[in-house]
RNA sequence: GGCCCCAUCGUCUAAUGGCCAGGACAGCAGGCUUUCAAUCUGCUAAUAGGGGUUCGAUUCCCCUUGGGGCCGCCA
């Protein structure tokens, strides 16, 4: 292990950018770099930039975009400048646009310059020979790059070639040298430009590719330190040339690990989910995410797993950034998502199951027509207020047409909050509510080795003591006072409990019999029972 | 192929020269329990290899091996 060196976070101001180019979802891996980068802000009252780096304008899409907005914003992650959600050329902060298709006057200043200065030029070389040099300089085992053939071309033929229309990009001249930096994370990191050859930095005068644009927006944004992925650490001797060509400071670096796949390369579709958008679809929360990104690849240094983003802010450092790459472990994120669960208020819960028990067609919510109320304000007659704030959201349940209201479904998730990993899950679970009638067969009511004959008498005896519960005193400390002692009878209390809970339910799992029989309610409760009887005539 | 980065239980990691290499997830076993979960207890499991430096190396240096990243008119 090297010496940490440690960065100085001098009187300038922090200022740290996240640059995702929106030509996919908001990925997991991005995601986690904009935390490091929010969470270095924070801590150190900095700003954090959102800048969308969307140069390509083949594969950028607006969906995108608004993908990557939307879901930092659901994670918690909020930029200080940068596009606003929803709003084109639309910008909070002062050094905008944020857009990098918005910024070419910017660019066109400065690519002019690095022509004029003769630090740069016009290369006419045609893709096919520019491939035949890549290949032969592989097979002479060396470096791919760009060997200069146009370096040198004369100022009249460049200009008559340009006037002929022929297709030309813009190359750097790479002056050869020792390029060293001081990566925060790393420590100090060596480089020989004249491996790197003249790289191309625009498409044409207006159009500057990637290497060129960052290295400009991060100066004219004064990005203090540059946080990002382990993939980036070659592109950044480029833009340290380039920073030097244009007499730009070099920012801080700060090159993170990569999240691996379980192949321990770096995570991408192939490996799964990769978006953040599909992880929230699953029902991970974003607490559980949060917390799961900030430990790949950094820790407190204690023994405390559990982070909130508050607690992460005032913990934070990128000096306990670790420098390999981190396997992406789902099963940790269940473990801390089904944590985050059971830290939930049950009525929380409720609102945030509630879209996946809509969406798979067991519900539908009532409107109730009465009320006009629909987004009180300031001026809502305090009488409506009230009525709007006390009436309960109803619903109906699809199967049977019966109109029940939130805080039945709230029992229900109450008896699945510490059974649920992930919100998709909690349709499976509580399904049985919802329904008419449930599947039942035999061996599912069988506990161990009972005989049919047994099963019934079971169920006889159940249904005995249960009709003789008020309707009520149908709770669950009433039921369970009551089934017990007739179980204990048995001596095996299996062979009561596991056909009672088996005939709610329909399920192999399930929470357990007494809870399910009180949110039922004497009626139905009963009326599974003799169903379940029914079977065995 | 070239350059660069990295290397502690299966996984995420702690231990920045000095107590049996600690914790968490997962796995396994058990307690509680009709089931599943939750919870509690316990167990399995690691310093890639080889050289140095040192009284002493997970830790510092070198080599090997292994893994990864980048080598675009993508970002």
């Amino acid at each position: 292990m090297s010496p940490r060196i440690h960065s100085k976070i001098e009187n300038t101001q922090v200022r740290v950018r996240l640059a995702p180019s929106p030509t996919g979802f908001l990925h997991i891996g991005t995601a986690r770099v904009a935390l490091f980068n929010f969470l270095f802000a924070r801590k150190n009252n900095g700003k954090f930039i959102l800048r969308i780096e969307d140069t390509d304008k083949e594969r950028s899409k607006i969906e995108y975009e608004n993908d990557i907005l939307e879901n930092l914003k659901w994670l918690g992650i909020e930029w200080d400048e940068g596009p606003v959600i929803g709003e084109r050329s639309k910008y909070k902060g002062n050094y905008g646009p944020y857009r990098q298709s918005e910024r070419s006057e910017i660019y066109r200043r400065y690519i002019k310059k690095l022509i004029e200065e003769d630090k740069a030029y016009y290369c006419f070389c045609t893709k096919e020979e520019l491939e035949a040099q890549r290949q032969y300089l592989i097979s002479i085992g060396q470096p791919p790059r760009y060997l200069g053939k146009c370096r040198g071309l004369d100022k009249k033929k460049v200009s008559q070639f340009l006037k002929e229309g022929r297709p030309a990009i813009i190359r750097f001249k790479t002056p050869a040298k020792k390029i060293v930096f001081v990566d925060i994370i790393r420590g100090k990191i060596e480089f020989d430009t004249s491996l790197i050859g003249d790289f191309s930095i625009a498409k044409d005068e207006n159009s500057p590719l990637y290497n060129l644009a960052v290295v400009i927006d991060d100066f004219e944004m004064k990005i203090s330190h540059v946080i990002r992925g382990e993939d980036h650490i070659s592109n950044t001797p480029k833009q340290i040339l380039l920073q030097q060509a244009l007499g730009f400071p070099s920012p801080q670096w700060a090159h993170l690990p990569l999240i691996l796949g379980p192949d321990r390369s770096k995570l991408s579709k192939r490996h799964g989910a990769v978006s953040v958008n599909q992880y929230k679809k699953d029902g991970y929360l974003p607490e559980a995410l949060i917390n799961i990104m900030a430990f790949l690849g950094w820790n407190p240094g204690t023994e405390r797993e559990i982070y909130s983003m508050s607690s992460l802010i005032k913990d934070f450092s990128l000096e306990r950034c670790q420098k390999g790459g981190a396997i992406f472990n789902i099963k940790r994120l269940n473990w801390i998502n089904g944590f985050y669960i059971r830290q939930y208020p049950t009525q929380k819960l409720t609102e945030l199951c509630l879209p996946y028990l809509e969406k798979s067609g067991l519900i539908e919510e009532v409107k109730n027509e009465k009320l006009e109320v629909k987004n009180p304000n300031k001026n809502t007659h305090p009488e409506e207020l009230r009525l709007f704030k006390e009436e309960k959201r109803k619903f109906r349940i699809k199967d049977t047409n019966e109109i029940i209201d939130i805080d039945w479904i709230t029992k229900i998730i109450a008896l699945y909050q510490e059974r649920l990993k992930k919100l998709s899950e909690i349709t499976e679970l509580v399904d049985f509510f919802f329904v008419d009638k449930i599947k039942l067969d035999k061996d599912l009511l069988r506990w161990k080795e009972m005989t049919d004959e047994e099963i019934k008498q079971s169920l006889d005896a159940i249904e005995k003591v249960l009709s003789g519960i008020e309707p009520s005193q149908f709770t669950k400390e009433t039921i369970e006072k009551s089934i017990l002692p007739v179980a204990e009878e048995i001596g095996d209390r299996g062979k009561l409990l596991w056909p009672f809970r088996a005939a709610l339910s329909g399920k192999k799992a399930s929470a357990g019999p007494f809870e399910i029989a009180a949110v039922l309610g004497k009626k139905k409760t009963i009326k599974r029972i003799k169903e379940a009887k029914e079977i065995f005539k």
